[in-house]
DNA sequence: TTGTAAGCGTTATCAG
DNA sequence: CTGATAACGCTTACAA
């Protein structure tokens, strides 16, 4: 490994000098510059992040924690996060983990950040009032996750829900099953509850199906039980893409057409909706650009800048394709 | 931050003893053991992982270089990854990058694991022969990609090429078409040839696709060029399972049945293909063992243990799903 | 069995 | 403008 003080020595200067050029802080004599940038590139030296981090206590990492990035949804946070974070001046890496929702894992993961040195933390926790964060001294944003005393960065959960109630309702289904997602994920209630709220102020019934994870191969059961227990059911609000496309799936294996018999309305618009066939019609979250919007945030935060909002609340948006019918235009 | 010292100070022994127990290394007698555990616990320290790896040159953090997560076949390949790694007696952890396969971000990733003091990389890349690795001190895992000469961990591209093609002909495509992945892609060039050489041997006609990018928003391009230029094709071999759906999506939206008028077969077996309607048939890769033994065979190498086979050949399987027909049984 | 001190590669203070 | 040098938190000879 080469180091500074190789630098300085084939620069014939102090290793202070070299420290001062290649950090561009400090006077130093453009000839003497010139020597050691020759020198560095002579080399090929670059600085040991390491040794940097341990003396200013500060690193360029931070750390991601997502549930599962198994799960379609979750991998364009992530990269929202990434790309935002390349674009700084000085450029921070991530430290990565999958929490699989369980607490013992999240404070794993944490402790090691926290052994890294990273300066900040991002997280799609279930628990953001765990005591792991409230000891935390370094920023922590809390992304796809609300939390009102704490930086966030989240969809509009509830107006999703909302929203399609409303568009599955304005297109005809009557009879309309909301899969309730997991109980301990906020997003997910205030889905179920703008849904539900809707569906009320229609006067209309419904029926609710209660599923607790996202996981893709139980989203199967899900479906089946859904199509068992509610076989009239002519509108399903599944609590996301996964499970909306497992609805998709089992409504076509028993004979039930999309949209005609029953319409399906998804939540998230991964990747793979528009390739479905018939194209998922689902409440999109920008999850690119929550990403983004978390990292600029954690960044504000560590560079201390002033914030104006710690909360940010992203809009969704009904992407209608094929699961659900036209709507009649009015007149 | 609470250090050595201060857990030194609070027991009444000197760091170099709190080192000591800390590392269970070295004597210490069981009575100044537990004055430092009652100290450690009492100021609840955890070392700082920055120092330590300063010091030893070497952290317990791993580089991982992905192409591209929101491509849902790497986020198993980092699962087993992260997952093998957890296992650990001592375990690492993951720093993660997506390169785009874009050889410049590649560097960039591969100097910031360098100056992280990383032990080891795993790299899904494209340039597997680029000076970046070439030049590395450090071991490095090729994670599905094939070399002879480093360690490698892939699946069988060729066979998987081969019995796409075996299944398929066998249950009656004569006009097969076959999308080739992108060139620079070695496991992609290994479908495709596999593919080829069966179909020739059967004395078959074959059309091919070619692609440059496993996009999920370019797959639909490929999908419909496929049609339209070769609009009587009865088989597709898809050059993975995000073009095999765009397949999907479009012979649904022209109004060719699949799998009666087309049959289509995959590759990879992503979580999702077992929800398409129909099902997608495809040749699965065992994307989270590949990953799980691409970390494995990294242990190994940094431990320096003896490494028997550091070209681990995973095996392809046909997942027999709704996309292909049921073959007829002989006699 | 324990403590002292050097050293890991860098940055920053303080003389010069 | 430049160079010594202490310090960051830890590990490990070496001494005691």
């Amino acid at each position: 490994m080469t180091t500074i003080k190789d630098v300085a020595q084939l620069a014939g200067v102090s290793v202070a000098t070299v420290s001062r050029v290649i950090n561009d802080r400090g006077y130093v004599h453009a000839d003497t510059r010139k020597k050691v940038e020759d020198a560095v590139k002579a080399l090929n030296f670059s600085p040991n992040e390491v040794a940097r981090s341990l003396y200013k206590r500060k690193s360029k990492l931070i750390g991601l924690l997502l549930p599962d990035i198994t799960n379609p949804y979750f991998p364009q946070l992530a990269r929202g996060v990434e790309d935002r974070m390349q674009e700084q001046e000085q450029d921070y890496r991530l430290i990565f983990g999958n929490s699989d929702e369980d607490e013992r894992k999240e404070q794993d993961y944490i402790q090691t950040f926290i052994q890294n040195n990273v300066v900040g933390v991002i997280s799609s926790t279930n628990y953001p009032h765990s005591s792991i964060y409230e000891k935390l001294k370094i920023p922590v944003v809390f992304l796809d996750r609300t939390s009102l005393d704490r930086p966030s960065v989240y969809a509009d959960g509830r107006e999703g829900g909302r929203l399609a109630a409303r568009e599955i309702i304005k297109r005809g289904s009557r009879r309309i099953t909301v899969m309730q997602g997991p109980s301990q994920i906020r997003p997910a209630q205030d889905r179920f509850e703008g849904a539900i709220e809707i569906i009320r102020d229609a006067g209309l019934d419904y029926r609710v199906i209660q599923t607790t994870s996202f996981s893709i191969n139980e989203a199967s059961v899900w479906a089946k039980e859904l199509f068992r227990k509610y076989a009239d059911t002519d509108g399903v609000i599944a609590s996301n893409d996964i499970a909306a496309m497992a609805v998709l799936h089992e409504a076509s294996r028993i004979g039930r057409k999309v949209p005609d018999d029953v319409q399906v309305i998804g939540f998230d618009d991964i990747p793979m909706s528009s390739l479905l066939s018939p194209a998922l019609s689902t409440i999109r979250q920008p999850a690119y650009e929550m990403g983004r919007e978390a990292a600029g945030l954690l960044i504000q935060l560590v560079e201390q800048a002033a914030i104006e909002n710690k909360n940010i609340q992203l809009p969704v948006s009904f992407i209608e394709r094929g699961t659900t019918r036209k709507v009649r235009s009015d007149g």
